[in-house]
DNA sequence: TTGATAATTCTATAATCATGGAAATATAGA
DNA sequence: TCTATATTTCCATGATTATAGAATTATCAA
């Protein structure tokens, strides 16, 4: 993950909202929710909701598909995953050696074009 | 980790500076850098680091120690284990089983006063 | 088509955040 | 003490972000 995308979705999660959309969204993962079922949830204004909508779903976050008359927003969890990743490669000092080894996930890995970039000075 | 201080982290790490700022701490990990020495290599004026500083050492994510006329600046490697903590607690949905079990650190846990509050409904 | 509902976009406003020069504070050495 | 260096704080400015009412677009059902 390059360090532009890590920020855009730490900005992201980092605002009340968002993180409260976020995280509903994730305990009605997989299918998701419709926004209007979000709306009332979280005590939002629609408008302010979809701003927040487009924020996350910018940032890969969330993804959306209608159904109907509703659009149903679901986490997009390999995201998460990837952020995850970011930060534990980051986050800790080779030379002090304080990196556990035990790599965790939140989802399956999807194969995708660039595999391998990740973690590659690992020795 | 309580909602509040998981945003208020994100929010330090989401901004290029501060993210750099931070990365290249880990990397001086554990001895840290003189806030000197981190405006130097990253080309940031006094005023713009040691606001970020504050930004970041306000969020737990560095400690500062004064070593004669200089403040050295250290990653607090547990703020950031507990914001992958919460992470990867939040990020995945129970029903929808995605989540791996495998738990990735980047330290030992301190034992604090608050021990077991993390990850208490796991049965 | 008409009416109702779902969601987004438009728009203005307010609030927060980032930047960096200049002044202030703190430490060390002579 | 005086001077140099390290860092922070003060302050003004500009940029970005959040909020939400109103208007608009889209879908469905009859």
């Amino acid at each position: 993950m390059q360090n532009r995308q890590a920020i855009t979705i730490l900005a992201a999660l980092a605002q009340e909202s968002r993180l409260a959309v976020y995280r509903l969204l994730v305990e009605h993962a997989p299918e998701g929710l419709a926004a209007s079922a979000i709306a009332e949830k979280l005590g939002l204004p629609n408008a302010t909701l979809s701003f927040h909508l487009k924020e996350l779903s910018h940032a890969g976050l969330v993804s959306s598909r209608q159904s109907g008359r509703f659009i149903y927003y679901a986490p997009v969890i390999e995201a998460m995953d990837e952020l995850v990743g970011y930060l534990t490669d980051h986050c800790c000092s080779q030379s002090a050696g304080t990196c556990a080894t035990a790599k965790r996930k939140c989802a399956p890995k999807k194969r995708v074009a660039t595999a391998g970039k990740r973690r590659s000075g690992s020795t």
